[in-house]
DNA sequence: ATAAAGAGTGAATCAATATTCATTTTTTGT
DNA sequence: ACAAAAAATGAATATTGATTCACTCTTTAT
């Protein structure tokens, strides 16, 4: 035998990979799904477009950890703003908050994550997300429910209803056709964004607590 | 000049027209728009493939168009539902309760409608008829808040999450993957379905009017 | 009956990328 | 330096239905 594979070409190839995962990323964060074919992919790595083949099994498989890095980043917030002491409708209240201006902010993404059409076996890991983000929220309302300062309630569908309002919310005002093809203008200011999320924010809590606020 | 259209066969093409959309609207509401070919719905019809093309544009303006028919059906039994004397949160509950109720009883055309990955050209329409009920949703919160028996709040958000909110707690049980390929049951007996609907009601009806129920 | 015009046909073509794979280049151990 | 092994390449191929269009069949008015 002549060839065996070594550490530094071990750390190479990991390299590579990485590279084109970055590069897959980065047109998704750009221009979404829709703008991220394999050969424009490789093309940024600076690789053959068979050589994607070499780190991924497929586009949908690239694409669908794509989605899953870019996901996860937002669910560990939503996690971290639902934990602490404070009682459960505040923790939602903050999680809610924070994922909608996370969202306008950053709205090709979002955009992209929430509603953008794509692969089956990506949109699998939409439903699987959505579900994620509802366990949490449940978790909460459990709590606040044990807790006595949310009334008794369906958990688990209060949860998704939650989902299914922010996400339907958002929609309108990240949808590439409200922002333009390319958006200059950051989404809006700070008080356009509070026009929005205020009431947002009002439903949801309502919904879940049944107190006006 | 020896042809000239004449009435009969003005009515034979509207006739076949009409059939090949029936059939087409027929496999969307048996197996979705995954299921429905240009193929499939041309020998429905019992006409070439190409003869679909006399009638319509392109598959994407012949499905449209189902979707179309399919959801305005939908749309004016909620406006229906949302019309009359009582107080707004009364007929809000009528409407919302109905059309969860009708989307449990036929659930492959509701997942198609509320959900299924279409073309960019229905996906359109989709979003066209989602802004359409939270408008009518959005007519009904006002007239609450000046009649005074809701409370002010930003209406026009206030009806999107209510659209959001139905339709992701329907998403699930609706989805082919929860009900299997071929739904035997015809998805659940009366009890199942109160169990899940009068929740997403609660939540709904707490979200707009902020009283507990 | 005839021929002009339109309607109907369905096999062939197209389109747009994802994917493959025969070939070339690089790496490694002797 | 050599050759075995693997990695990289990118042009060619595959895929999957939608769409087309040259041809045939019907309808109509004379």
């Amino acid at each position: 035998m002549a060839y065996r594979e070594t550490e530094k070409m071990r750390l190479r190839k990991a390299g590579i990979r990485q590279r084109i995962f970055d590069c897959a990323y980065h047109r998704v964060s750009q221009g979404g799904f829709r703008n991220a074919s394999i050969n424009l992919v490789a093309e940024d790595a600076g690789v053959a477009t068979g050589s994607v083949y070499r780190h991924f099994e497929s586009k949908a498989e690239l694409f669908a950890e794509v989605f899953r890095e870019a996901t996860q980043i937002e669910l560990d917030k939503v996690e971290s703003a639902l934990t602490g002491q404070e009682p459960a409708l505040v923790r939602l209240e903050r999680a809610i908050r924070q994922f909608a201006e996370r969202a306008l902010r950053g709205p090709v993404m979002a955009w992209s994550l929430i509603a953008e059409p794509v692969d089956p076996l990506v949109e699998e890991e939409r439903l699987n997300y959505r579900r994620s983000y509802a366990e949490f929220f449940e978790r909460v309302i459990l709590e606040g429910i044990e807790a006595g300062t949310l009334p008794p309630q369906d958990a688990h569908l209060s949860a998704t209803c939650l989902v299914g309002a922010l996400a339907e919310s958002l929609v309108g005002p990240l949808s590439p056709q409200q922002q333009g093809p390319v958006q200059m203008p950051p989404v809006g200011d700070q008080s356009r964004q509070k026009v929005l999320i205020e009431p947002i924010i009002d439903f949801c809590m309502q919904g879940v607590s049944g107190q006006r606020r």
